[in-house]
Formats: structure tokens, sequence, C-alpha cells
DNA sequence: CGTTCATATGAATGACTGTTCATATTATAT
DNA sequence: ATATAATATGAACAGTCATTCATATGAACG
């Protein structure tokens, strides 16, 4: 193996907190899935509660309350009880902005696509 | 179960493509890894050799070759050749954004904690 | 050509995770 | 109190995935 030291020592000099790389990824990987994604962009249109998000899906309602309850561990929605049902919205303005910025960048892949 | 069919109508009215979803969750997907992660986080400092890449995060060979396969699919690494050794670096500004962008939301996170 | 170095690839494995099923909780209404 | 509706939870299963090991490619140099 060649050398490397110079740059390693100068990668290490200012490397980025290993706690705030697992946040950061642990950050996406909620994102990463379709059912919570959509789940999320369904929650931006409008506040829903659990059986609703399960009909428009057309998935369990077990299932959508697991993954709601991962958002929810993760900060992305919060809910508010209204008798028995429970409406879920999501968390603040940052999750919009990851959407959005993600769908902006999946859009233009698209587009670079389309120009080859 | 209460009846939703106003609301669903509604949603159903404009709802998002679900190739895009998937790209976006896909998208999102590969950033949901640490070690990757990691290795974009480094290659946004210095264009690197993989066993260089290896050798600054502590890992073999072959598991950052995998990873930068994955990472190259997906088009967020590129890579040019320099005799035996071969040298990667972000695709483009997109990655930057996207982990800075991150990465701050991970860091107002904590702040948000900490005033609590 | 054959050897060596840098990287890539394929198979195997172990861990993780999304869904389902069954069941529990919580709140309303009769 | 009991029944019912909405949601939550726990266990189990199936599929996915990151890592490792072994091996293969591909380039340079004698």
């Amino acid at each position: 193996m060649h050398d490397h030291s110079a740059l390693l020592e100068k990668m290490r000099s200012h490397a980025p907190d290993e706690e705030r790389i697992l946040a950061l990824a642990g950050l996406f990987k909620v994102f990463g899935d379709p059912t919570r994604v959509r789940i999320l962009y369904a929650l931006s249109e409008s506040e829903m509660c659990v059986c609703a998000i399960g009909e428009y899906l057309g998935m369990d309602q077990s299932a959508v309350s697991h993954q709601l309850k991962v958002l929810k561990q993760n900060r992305l929605v919060k809910n508010r009880r209204e008798g028995k049902t429970i409406y879920y919205s999501l968390a603040d303005r940052h999750v919009q902005g990851i959407i959005t910025q993600g769908y902006e960048h999946v859009t233009e892949d698209a587009e670079d696509e389309a120009v080859k």
C-alpha cells in the first residue's frame, strides 16, 4: 500500500464528530423507507388520523402505527388527541424542507437523465 | 371506522408520483448508513483513493469498495484513474448540499435538546 | 511474461427492519 | 359496567443489507 500519512494527518485534524455522523445517518435512515416517505408526504398535505393514513395508503392500521412510532421517536411528526382519534402532523418546517429538497434533487436527476 | 371520504378524495387529487417517492426514499436510504456518510464526509474534504479511505476510517478495503460501488450507482461519487490507484470524489455540489443541510439539522436538534 | 500493487467482485453470514397477526390500551356512548 | 371504535404494542417471520473472506481483475514495472 502506498503512503497516505500526510493526507490522513490533515484529514484527522478536522474530522467530524462521530456522534453527529451517527445522528445524521440515523435521520436519513428514517427518510429512507418508501412507506415513511409516503406518510410524511401525506402529512405535508394535511393533518390526518391513523386510520385515514392507512386507508389512503392502502396499508394495515398496525403497520401505520408502527411507522408513526418511528417517526415520532425521531421527532418528525407530532400528534394530538381528539376523543378516540389521534391526529398526526409534521413536527416542524424542517421536515417539510428536507422532503422538498430531496424531491427537487430527485426531480433534477430525472431531468439530467432525460438530457442524455 | 369513521368516514374519511372527503379528505381522501382531496388527497388523491394531487397525490405525488409513486416513482418519485421511491427515488426519494432510495436516495435517503443511501445517506442512511454511517459508513457511507463517513465516506462522503471524508470526500467532501478531499479527493481520496480507496485504500486511503479505508485507512482513514479504519475499515476493510473490500468493505470500502462495496460501499463506493453503492455510492457510485447512485451517482453520489465519481472516480478517475491514475495508474493503479483510483481516486474518488463527490459527484456534484448537490451531495455536499445534502450533507451540509442534514448536518445543520442534526446540530439544531442538539441545540433544541439543550434548551429543554 | 510474470509479479506486485490497487481495486473490484462474489458468496456467505449475521444483524437489522418492515410487515403481519394477535392482543392490549384508551376513550366514548349506551 | 359493557360494548365498541381508534390506536398501540409485542412476537414472529421474511426480506434486506453491511461486513468479511476468498478470489479475480487490471495496470505498471522489471
